[in-house]
DNA sequence: ATGAAAGCGCTAACAC
DNA sequence: GTGTTAGCGCTTTCAT
């Protein structure tokens, strides 16, 4: 193993020297601070700009106990909807000062406690986060508590971690979009959903199961099936599903990515979308445009989402103290061909 | 507007303090430094656990000179190819003890450039960065040298910068694209393609005029159209291209995104693909299979990439110095419905 | 095996 | 308007 260099970087005192002037003088120019006469501010960014001087935001934030940053931990940073995210997030960040620094815990604890810990040690001055699907205890984010970092948390949230929550409501997603399916006359709907001990997926599951009951159409237990939506996982309950006694005229998938291969394997399995059965995502995506048939989908609006849990982590760094907001973000019923009345 | 709070984060000298150590003493035990006995280690590290301490990065890395962390800048963390890029950064990085950030440019210099000083302020111990789409000067590039930061430039690179590179064979590319089209009988090929002051794009250019000149197929000069390829510009070129007295009979779109819109366009226009035009697109996507026609596609290997362009950076941290390697990573035609021989 | 002290690069009183 | 000094939280000689 080779030695790990020191690494020279310019520093104020440089500055300092080179114009033979106090490093106190030299900050003060830097951070245009109005006592500074505009000779020596102008002297001092010359220099700095010369020798490619970049504030050290280690020594900085060690004194000031800020660092302008903000922390994000998403499951996918490639996922359409955390894109999305990513994005109202950094327009509200920039427009305020802050930067924005992403993790991503790939749908891994382990990864996730990674990245609070980095997050941690980076003493962020804010938190905002999306729980992986693998998530269960949420000891990890109480560090944040303990450090004085506000976190809010968006889409899976726990309502065990202090501190305000953006949503929408799952509830109502399941129930809208079952009972879109229910109006089209489809009357064996099965559900596919992500992980129930996430509590966006258990509230999408209840209200698909309430909509069943107020229209009093049977729910088959195996029809509403728990999982992580991967590609094997939907092979499988398709086959089961697909090779049972009953077969079901409608498919709720839990992810915007799992719709597309559903449908792309009930196609290649010789039905027909939506004649044989409906289809309809619990998040959109644009690809649901693009194949066909086109996916109908309940909107989940991820910039919106962003956006305001941006204004949160900020009213949070601002006040000193989390609240307990919870933001509701509406979500939108989206009919395209898969749900089409026949 | 309120009051900047002070975060009171635990320290050592907390813990020193709790078990009447000595700082230096708990900061051994915390490194699991082998002169410390072990009953101290205990004692510290149970503390540390019970006072929810974690270090503070910024003090740390301010005496080591080091942060253990790889800076990442990608034009846009939503879309599949920089996912995957990032997903193989990270796995290599995990392995070698490495946090990684992700920066995104948005395709914006003026985002790139607040990312560089970002990433420079942070110290991380290396850059891995793709040029967003409008970047002409990489001056902002340089301060990473200053600084003796190194850094990795992958797919959108220049040559201005020191460090290594981890490219695909851009020119190959566009040969690769434009000499199936050729043998599948197309003769009037167009090339809708991303700005050429962009390296990348300008040797993808220059494959495909090749291959057309090989061939003694004539270059229409409306044919070869250098945008930013968002919807708007490929509607317009669309328009241009399929009004004029000569329509092409195959296009070569210089990323996968474009594919998408470049189809669904053309079939709203009445036109049938593969039989009035093939279509192909430099860059895969997973909705290249789902639209229909499923997309030919030059495949560029994301994933690959990303671990690379760690190698890389790793090495350069290691041995304190930058290399000028150049690695260039295969592609692959992926021949699907939209360029089907007829 | 542990402690004392210096110092990383910066900011923030406090002087003058 | 500028200099002096202390100190943020940590690691690292140098002692013992």
């Amino acid at each position: 193993m080779t030695n790990k260099q020191k690494k020279e970087s310019v520093t104020i005192s440089d500055i300092a020297k080179k114009l033979n002037i106090a490093t106190s003088t030299v900050s003060r120019a830097l951070n245009n601070n109005e006592k500074i006469s505009e000779a020596t501010k102008k002297k001092v960014q010359d220099v700095a700009l010369e020798l490619g001087y970049e504030i050290s935001l280690a020594a900085s934030s060690l004194v000031k106990k800020s660092t302008n940053l903000i922390g994000v931990i998403v499951p996918k940073v490639g996922s359409e909807f955390y894109a999305d995210v990513i994005n109202g997030i950094q327009e509200k960040a920039q427009e305020k000062g802050y930067k924005v620094i992403i993790c991503q815990s790939d749908e891994n604890v382990k990864q996730e406690i990674e990245m609070t810990k980095v997050l941690n040690a980076t003493r962020v001055d804010g938190v905002i986060a999306c729980l992986s699907m693998e998530t269960k205890s949420v000891e990890h984010f109480k560090a944040f508590e303990k450090n004085n970092i506000p976190i809010v948390m968006f889409d899976r949230v726990s309502y065990d971690i202090n501190g305000p929550k953006v949503v929408i409501d799952d509830y109502e997603a399941g129930y809208v979009a079952a009972n879109h399916l229910i109006k089209i006359g489809r009357e064996n709907i099965a559900h596919l959903s992500g992980n129930t001990q996430v509590k966006a997926f258990e509230d999408r599951t209840h209200g698909f199961k309430d909509a069943l009951k107020e229209h009093k159409l049977p729910l088959h237990p195996q029809f509403l099936l728990s999982c992580d939506l991967s590609e094997k996982d939907i092979r499988t309950a398709l086959k089961m599903w697909m090779n049972g006694a009953q077969k079901p005229d409608a498919i709720i998938t839990s992810s915007a990515q799992s719709g597309l291969i559903l449908t792309t394997v009930l196609k290649s399995m010789g039905y027909n979308i939506p004649e044989d059965l409906s289809i309809i995502t619990l998040g959109n995506t644009a690809s649901n445009e693009f194949i066909t048939p086109t996916l109908s989908a309940i909107n989940i609006p991820g910039k919106e989402i962003g956006r305001a849990s941006f204004d949160e982590i900020f009213t949070c760094i601002k006040e000193g103290k989390s609240s307990n907001n919870i933001s509701v973000k509406p979500i939108q019923l989206l009919i395209r061909n898969s749900s089409f009345k026949a």
